[in-house]
DNA sequence: TGTAAGCGGGG
DNA sequence: GTGTACGCTTACA
């Protein structure tokens, strides 16, 4: 028979000697299902300068021990593959179960062969061989057999083949959160028990469970918590709930590092067994001791730990500074953590459990918030699956280098390449010595111009990759030596005969956007939703953006540091004729960065300029093409402090609507205090609005204010984060100061935690005059202090662009010069 | 100036 | 899990 499902997650298992494939998912109608088919591991060894022969002899003798069944080889192939633009002929050598491949090529090694692609996973090896990306639809024909082993009926494949792209839609997502017991900042699984688990479902119907678990009796009116007689109940109603759920995807917030394994620890200390996966086996929760490396897996339930993916790819376009569930939250959803102050739950489960019911809703809350950004996220998540063809457990955990090569490895089988080894241990310290020249910045001159004109190349280095073909399969060709030398770096040349596999990769993700955007203009003309398209349109970006990085990453099979100091060699280039044939136009250029230019319009029109990127984009080989970015009627470009020497990515602009574009400038940093910040936007806004005196006598009323001690306080505080362990610091700076005093008085300081605090009036040391807002009354603040460490420093920068010195803003009026500073 | 250690995130 | 580690900041020689 035939049926059509969804595979979400996979597992190997080997069944009567014979290596299987494990995939669950779900059919249309949301059944869940197991669908295994039987599949033969492999590696290539290869072959020559060989008595094949004898190589047959003993591959076929070859019976190595392992903790379970022997490693064996089956069979073998000659097969002729391409690596690194060379073609040879390999032997793909099948052998009896995954964990073999990696014994027998070991012994094959030291018979003197070169074996290659022994370490890609065998789950990955199966689903690239087969085409079938997971959550798409996959077409399968066999047949359900009696199987006792696992918790959904098992269907046995023998053929297996993708149906459609189409990704699965309706996915029932179980969150969960724990609150434990933590004295201080130590978080203790062996000793400290789990307190709390938190639950936040929503099924195919978008229809939402709640439920908190708690051990302790109290007063309260929440109608989702359950209250169980001590931990061991606990963990055995936890084991319960999911199994009752049977949710598609559990999800966390760190759940790799923290949940997962903190209840491992805490169940294995009672024996309670959490046989939650769908083949009845445990919970396997990773490492403690490093939060990367850990991963929690439940057989068959895929596991999101949305903070990895948030942390490891999709951070990259958020502004946030920190990746805590509170700041994350209020970036992409626009909700936050409960305020509770969750150090003093300890306090409040001995002493106070009529409290706890503020913690029980934190707890809800915080398994809701990893809920609504495993949603948010799904889509992104989900294309990258998708182009990749790997598991959304495996993607959700790589970083880019691992998805670029995972996506490389996905292409390498369409065009009979062999993937180059990862480097061993000498290999890697080598490439860690190799460095590269970066991207070219052009200095400014610090003033105030108008009209300015940028323009950027769109996708500068994956189109430098393609329009050159670089790879290191091209590099040094014999056919193009004296023909085709990189720029500044003319020992290196690329072949301009043959297309580099490589190149030819990243060219069909380039192109592949390409078609997307248009299908993304046309579906919006329609009144379309484009959030999955826009998703697998930030998917191909992300990918191909980060080629260039991967050609340079040491641990990268595709390695070739040639390749990357060619691209940024091509991209400095590039960007540096283009300043100079603007010049040639009678453009004067003041600023560029990477792969943007800024030149001022003068008094020429904008049809001029256009004429210009025009006539650039003529010569541009391949898909390389320089954009219009915007105009420009003001911007500013201030020098370094105490130097006439411009700063380079420090500039504000006023754009045609009069929207301020701040780049480079301090306001954003939080160890300014809110005078400070306002102040400076203030000045840039009034600056670039060509209201020079306004801006001049803005600051000079401002100081008047803050000298006669009119400055609200809570525009005063300074935020200064504490970092480490108060006695490991040497000096002592206000924050650190405030931190000591928080601690006499019985509050927990531990590193992390951020430190508000104003300097008040009087003498002694700025650290002695540290205070909190609330010890402070209006107006009891060090005037002389802010003046100089904040206001100042804010705009004076600014200030000398225009030739106004400090003492013409910050002297007091009131009085003669610099009287009263000295 | 270079290398080692330590942190992130969770309570 | 076909195990083996990321990238940045700070401390200290």
């Amino acid at each position: 028979m035939e049926i059509h499902f969804f595979p979400l997650e996979f597992e190997y298992k080997v069944r009567e000697g014979q290596p299987y494939v494990y995939m669950y998912g779900k059919l249309e109608d949301n059944t869940k299902v197991c669908v295994i088919q039987h599949y033969l591991p492999y590696f290539y060894a290869k072959v020559h300068n060989i008595h094949l022969e004898q190589l047959k002899k003993r591959l076929k003798s070859l019976e190595l021990p392992t903790n379970s069944e022997p490693a064996k080889v089956i069979k073998w192939e000659s097969i002729e593959k391409e690596l690194l633009g060379k073609k040879s002929d390999f032997w793909k050598i099948y052998v009896n179960q995954p964990k073999a491949v990696s014994i027998i090529s070991k012994e094959v090694s030291s018979w003197g062969l070169d074996c290659y692609e022994k370490d890609i996973f065998y789950i990955h090896r199966y689903l690239r061989d087969k085409r079938i990306s997971p959550m798409t639809l996959v077409k399968v024909e066999g047949d359900f057999v009696e199987d006792k082993k696992t918790r959904v009926p098992i269907f046995l494949a023998e053929n297996v083949e993708p149906l459609s792209k189409e990704s699965v839609k309706k996915l029932k997502i179980l969150s969960i959160d724990i609150e434990t017991y933590a004295k201080q900042k130590s978080i203790n699984p062996e000793k400290d028990p789990i307190l709390m688990i938190g639950f936040y479902g929503i099924d195919e119907d978008n229809k939402p469970f709640k439920k908190v678990l708690t051990w302790k009796r109290f007063e309260n009116k929440l109608d989702y918590l359950e209250v169980v007689s001590d931990e061991v109940e606990l963990l055995k109603r936890f084991r319960e709930v999911i199994l009752d759920y049977k949710p598609d995807i559990l999800t966390g917030y760190f759940s790799d590092g923290f949940d997962f394994p903190y209840i491992k620890t805490r169940a294995d200390k009672y024996k309670v067994k959490l046989d939650i996966g769908l083949d009845y086996s445990e919970l396997s929760a990773g490492s403690k001791t490093d939060f990367r490396e850990g991963k929690s897996k439940i057989n068959g339930i895929l596991h999101i730990d949305i903070f990895k993916f948030i942390r490891y790819i999709f951070g990259k376009n958020l502004k946030t500074e920190s990746f805590s569930l509170d700041s994350v939250s209020k970036e992409l959803l626009n909700h936050q953590k409960h305020d509770v102050d969750i150090s003093d739950l300890a306090n409040a489960w001995d002493n106070n459990p009529e409290q706890l019911e503020e913690f029980c809703e934190y707890n809800l809350q915080d398994a809701y918030l990893a809920l609504q950004l495993c949603q948010k996220l799904m889509f992104d998540m989900i294309e990258f699956a998708k182009i990749i063809g790997l598991p959304l457990f495996d993607i959700t955990r790589m970083r880019f280098s691992r998805l670029v090569e995972n996506y490389i490895l996905k292409r390498a089988i369409e065009d009979n390449v062999l993937a180059p080894n990862k480097p061993g241990r000498s290999e890697i310290e080598q490439r860690n010595e190799e460095t590269f020249q970066g991207a070219f910045v052009y200095e400014p001159t610090p003033g105030l111009y108008d009209d300015i004109m940028i323009f950027d190349f769109r996708s500068l280095y994956p189109t430098i990759i393609t329009a050159h073909n670089i790879g290191p399969e091209s590099l040094a060709c014999d056919c193009c030596k004296e023909k085709a030398k990189v720029p500044e770096q003319e020992e290196y040349w690329f072949c301009t005969n043959k297309k580099s596999f490589l190149s030819k990769v990243l060219e069909r993700l380039v192109l592949r956007r390409v078609d997307l955007k248009r299908l993304i203009k046309k579906t919006k003309e329609k009144g379309e939703s484009t959030s999955i398209l826009d998703a697998r349109s930030y998917a191909l970006k992300t990918l191909a953006n980060s080629f260039y990085g991967y050609l340079g990453f040491f641990g990268a099979r595709w390695y070739c540091i040639e390749c990357a100091r060619s691209t940024t060699a091509y991209a400095r280039d590039y960007i540096k004729r283009t300043i100079e044939k603007a010049k040639e136009k009678g453009f004067e250029v003041i600023y560029a960065d990477t792969d943007s230019c800024f030149l001022l319009l003068g008094d020429k029109i904008k049809d001029e300029a256009m004429t210009f990127m025009n006539e650039i984009n003529f010569d541009l080989p391949g898909h390389m093409e320089l954009e219009y970015e915007g105009h420009y009627p003001k911007g500013i470009f201030v020098a370094i402090k105490g130097s006439d020497k411009g700063a380079k990515k420090k500039y504000a602009l006023l754009s045609d609507e009069g929207k301020m574009k701040i780049t480079g400038f301090e306001m954003v940093r939080r160890n300014w205090s809110l005078l400070a910040k306002e102040l400076q936007e203030k000045v840039l806004e009034l600056v670039l609005n060509d209201k020079k005196d306004e801006a001049l006598e803005y600051v000079k009323e401002v100081v008047e204010k803050l000298r006669n001690g009119e400055i609200k306080k809570k525009k005063l505080i300074i935020k200064t984060q504490i970092t480490k362990e108060l006695q490991n610091y040497i000096s002592i700076g206000p924050h650190v100061a405030v931190a000591l005093r928080l601690l006499e008085q019985g509050v927990k300081v531990s590193p992390g935690m951020v430190v508000e605090y104003i300097i008040a009036k009087g003498t002694g040391l700025v650290r002695e005059r540290a205070r909190l807002l609330e010890e402070v009354s209006e107006g009891d603040y060090d005037a002389d202090y802010y003046l100089n460490n904040q206001l100042i420093p804010a705009v004076n920068s600014i200030f000398l662009v225009l030739g106004i010195s400090e003492e013409e803003f910050s002297s007091d009026s009131s009085q003669q010069g610099l009287g009263g500073f000295f």
